[in-house]
RNA sequence: GCGGGCGUGAUGGAAUGGUAGACAUACCAGACUUAAAAUCUGUUGGGCGUAUGCCCGUGUGGGUUCGACUCCCACCGCCCGCACCA
């Protein structure tokens, strides 16, 4: 008997799934649709295990539903902008577009291999003319809709990568990307108004059931929305123009309790003063420049300048406050200003003791408790607490009702307004780089900026450019910038400035739906395919990526791009966890850690019996030399033993940890499989077909709890079942007839996860067709029932004994003989049961 | 600091409130073999016992329940996200 050949088989089924064209999507009424997407990768040039683990789950699903009668779209495409293709080019010398386009030919090369179901006729990459074009026109909409704008402002620069970035970009004041520590500039950007959609992207959250409950947490905690009061100080003797200081506050009602007010250095009062006041200047110079780590604003000491001025209080105009200007007021949030109270809060708290200010309780735990405070009072705000004085009748009050009593009392009086504020900041999309779509507007000097005419789309980017100096090379092009105005015809420049790859990624799900159309979108087409059914990708795409394509698939409906039926991309969401390695790691002369390839390694030692130290499990990374490369693995075992390996063992949530022996075990078994489905096949079929009720039973039970696993995400309990199904398959001892048909099944059970090995047996077993379009098996719950059934019985809840009785008989008859069971009866000792409960099919507890 | 999640054999992990440890790995033993590989079979939570069997056991302590890995409370440990957000 020949032995199982992934290389032969797996290059086959590939062909004939290819020639017989079952992947490509085309609209279908008489079929539900069905579309399932897995993140696009950025050609980075070789894939990963990572890929591996990400597009087999979503094949299992494409596969499934396939099987199951639906319209399948499975696209696959390209997140082809971006840095690293342009820092290629800097250390190499060749030209990003080569550089992507070679990497983007490499990786599809790799990933064919792996057998996935998808619709190749779909690719694109978002580099390409035809794809950014479409972008540019979308850009023009959004911009006519009031979607998109400019303005001047105070924006993240990142020194490193020379560019812009966007808020939700800068991780503990670093770059993303490059690690640089961000810098503060005033630059004019073009800005996405996402935060006009704040409560709609905040509310929907709440219809994003198949959604992971972290991921929209994480959002909700990013859009950030509070409700306070706002409101504003008299200021006395203020500079010109400046007779108040707004302030916003979360906690009104520890007004009373203020005692100074702070503002940010780049508040338009500090920046006022600082031109007059060399030492304010000094002090502000020094606040910006601060790194904002989490260590550096962990240690940074809560500093004020005094500027000398005071302000009224809004309830006693007597009563007045120190004007700080502060190190830790950000101009970014709120009004740039705030009151303090020290009382109750605990960096008021030390600001104040600091600076010498009064620690006035507004509320204390008791009417008799001593007001003078060691530390900041902080109730939660739904503990009732004692008001030294109330704003609404009762002082006895949690911190919620006084907040509202005290928004109704100022709004009354004319003090300020309730106001609901949101932390989402608009989403800055210039970055002064060449390898990502232009923005397509002229600044002319008699128009301004001027939207380019949606005829001259796309606007291209330039090949003949350079990178042998750091910035734009678009800025520097001999001619590319210079252009026509195209109100006026004048004499123009070209916005040099091209956009985030965010963009790009933001509407690439819908342009699937129809990749080649001349407008971004076509309504039929994105109709019936959208909403994304099945998204799947990493947990590091939770804000990011996912808030802004929320953004985008709202914009588009405003724009026309989307049918107004849409809402939110993508219906369901799964983040699946990554594939992880041991490290093995030695140490140098100077006691520095060396890593070494798994590969290298042999029982714990290398080549020249060197023991190295196991350092337990991480993300594969090249630094730390644990990466395993799913080419090797597809070399060496083929495909589906990588696809079943990054399924089985792991929840799919979760990390899972490649190691030798479970890759070399998920192929022996495929290989045990082949192996068994052979003997059946080559086995004469007999005249009667002996059937074998615990087979029949395992292969109903198998049907059940895998069509169930696959739709669930519960890949690694399917596969068990899969295990226990092959394990009875092999011993049973029925006919050939009822061991093909049970082999045929779990041919069709596997296909999802090993789709090549399935049509090798599926063929071998005389299956008619493919079996990637043969109908789904469906289980039957009688036949996955024993005739009788073994029922643990317990005494006082501790399992004693098991009878066995027929599955359908009646609660007293399983009851009585239970109590007449040898165990149970040595526990009655003569006595009767205070209780007995019988779960039908379950289980029996005796209490005695 | 705020928010969220997770703690089960040597290991990855199963388990609608109903036989804890499915399935796999690893280990051990056996069959086949001149031998090895491959394959097949069996054992494996801890303890006591010749044995029918008994006791303990899902991070710790308590609670609800006939019955708790599962629900509730407190604590311990680990992981993740956000964070000078007023």
């Amino acid at each position: 008997m020949p032995r199982y050949s992934a290389a032969e088989i797996e290059a086959n089924w590939q062909k004939a799934w290819d020639e017989a064209g079952i992947f490509r999507a085309e609209p279908d009424p008489s079929r539900p649709k069905y579309y399932v997407l897995e993140m696009f990768p950025y050609p980075s040039g070789r894939i990963h295990m990572g890929h591996v683990r990400n597009y087999t789950m979503g094949d299992v699903i494409a596969r499934h539903k396939l099987a199951t009668g639906h319209n399948v779209l499975h696209p696959m495409g390209w997140d082809a902008f971006g840095m690293p293709a342009e820092n290629a080019a800097m250390a190499s010398g060749g030209h990003p577009k080569d550089w992507t386009y070679q990497n983007i030919a490499d990786m599809r090369a790799q990933m064919k291999p792996l057998g996935l179901s998808i619709d190749w006729s779909r690719e694109f990459a978002t580099c390409d003319p035809e794809y950014y074009g479409q972008q540019q026109a979308l850009f023009l909409d959004m911009l006519e809709a009031g979607l998109v704008y400019r303005k001047n402002a105070v924006v993240n620069w990142d020194p490193v990568d020379m560019t812009v970035l966007a808020n939700e970009q800068v991780e503990n004041g670093k770059g993303w990307r490059s690690g640089a520590e961000v810098e503060r500039r005033e630059l004019t950007q073009w800005f996405f108004a996402i935060s006009d959609m704040a409560e709609e992207l905040l509310e929907a959250l709440d219809t994003l059931d198949d959604w992971p409950a972290k991921v929209r947490l994480m959002q909700e905690n990013w859009i950030g929305k509070s409700r306070g009061l706002q409101f504003a100080f008299g200021l006395n003797d203020g500079p010109e123009n400046f007779d108040r200081i707004e302030v916003y506050t979360t906690r009104p009602d520890t007004l009373l309790g203020a005692s100074f007010v702070a503002v940010s250095p780049d508040h338009p009062l500090a920046k006022y003063l600082e031109k007059d006041n060399v030492d304010l200047a000094a002090f502000s110079a020094e606040c910006r420049k601060g790194g904002t780590t989490e260590e550096a604003l962990e240690k940074a000491e809560k500093r004020g300048y005094d500027t000398g001025l005071t302000v009224r209080h809004p309830f006693d105009t007597s009563w007045e406050l120190p004007v700080y200007v502060a190190n830790f007021v950000l101009m970014e949030y709120g009004t740039g200003a705030i009151f303090g109270c020290p009382a109750h809060d605990q960096r008021d708290f030390d600001f104040a003791t600091k600076y010498g200010l009064p620690i006035i309780p507004a509320f204390l735990p008791a009417e008799d408790a001593d007001p003078h405070l060691t530390e900041a009072y902080v109730p939660p705000k739904t503990e009732p607490v004692h008001y030294v004085s109330s704003f609404a009748g009762d002082t006895w009050q949690t911190g919620a009702e006084a907040i509202d009593a005290t928004i109704d009392f100022c709004e009354a009086n004319g003090v300020g307004q309730g106001v609901t504020k949101y932390r989402l900041r608009d989403w800055g999309l210039s970055r002064q780089r060449y390898w990502g779509c232009p923005i397509p507007v002229v600044h002319c000097d008699a128009c301004g900026v001027v939207p380019e005419k949606k005829e001259h789309l796309p606007i291209r980017l330039p090949d003949d450019v350079t990178f042998d100096i750091p910035g734009n090379p678009l800025d520097r092009h001999p001619t590319w910038r210079h252009t026509s105005c195209p109100a006026c015809g004048a004499d123009a420049r070209r916005e040099t400035d091209t956009m985030d790859t965010f963009v790009d990624s933001s509407w690439y799900y819908v342009r699937f739906t129809a990749p080649r159309a001349d407008t971004p979108t076509e309504l039929a087409a994105a109709d019936y395919w959208m909403n994304v059914d099945q998204y799947i990708g990493g947990v590091e795409h939770a804000i990011l990526h996912l808030l802004y394509s929320r953004f985008f698939a709202r914009a588009m409906k405003v724009t026309g791009h989307l049918p107004s039926s849409a809402v939110e991309p993508f219906n369901a969401l799964f983040t699946q966890g990554m594939v992880t390695h041991e490290i093995y790691q030695t140490k140098d002369a100077k006691g520095r850690p060396v890593y070494h390839l798994p590969e290298d390694v042999t029982d714990g030692r290398l080549a020249d019996g060197t023991e190295v130290e196991i350092i337990p499990t991480a993300k594969m990374s090249k630094s730390k030399k644990n990466v395993v490369d799913p080419i090797g693995i597809i070399e060496a075992y083929g495909a589906d033993t990588a696809r079943w390996f990054v399924l089985s063992d792991s929840p799919p949530e979760r990390d899972v940890e490649w190691t030798a022996a479970g890759a070399e075990a998920a192929h022996k078994h495929l290989a045990r499989v082949w192996r068994i489905a052979s003997e059946i096949a080559e086995g004469v079929a007999s005249a009667s077909p002996d059937s074998d009720d615990a087979l029949l039973r395992e292969m109903h039970k198998a049907i059940h709890d895998v069509s169930t696993g696959v739709e669930s995400f519960g890949f690694n309990a399917a596969i068990a079942r899969l295990y226990a199904f092959t394990g009875v398959l092999a011993k049973s001892e029925a006919g050939t007839q009822a061991k093909r048909e049970a082999a045929r099944t779990l041919a069709q059970l596997m296909s999802p996860m090993t789709p090549h090995l399935a049509e090798e047996l599926w063929h071998m077993l005389g299956g008619e067709g493919l079996i990637a379009t043969a109908p789904w098996p469906v289980a039957d719950p009688a036949m996955m029932k024993d005739d009788t059934v073994t029922l643990p019985v317990q005494i006082n809840g501790k399992r004693r004994t098991e009878i066995q009785v027929p599955q359908d008989m009646p609660k007293d008859e399983v009851e009585a003989i239970a109590l007449a069971t040898e165990a149970v009866q040595r526990a009655l000792d003569g006595g009767q049961p205070k209780k007995v409960i019988v779960v039908p099919g379950r289980i029996v507890n005796v209490v005695v």
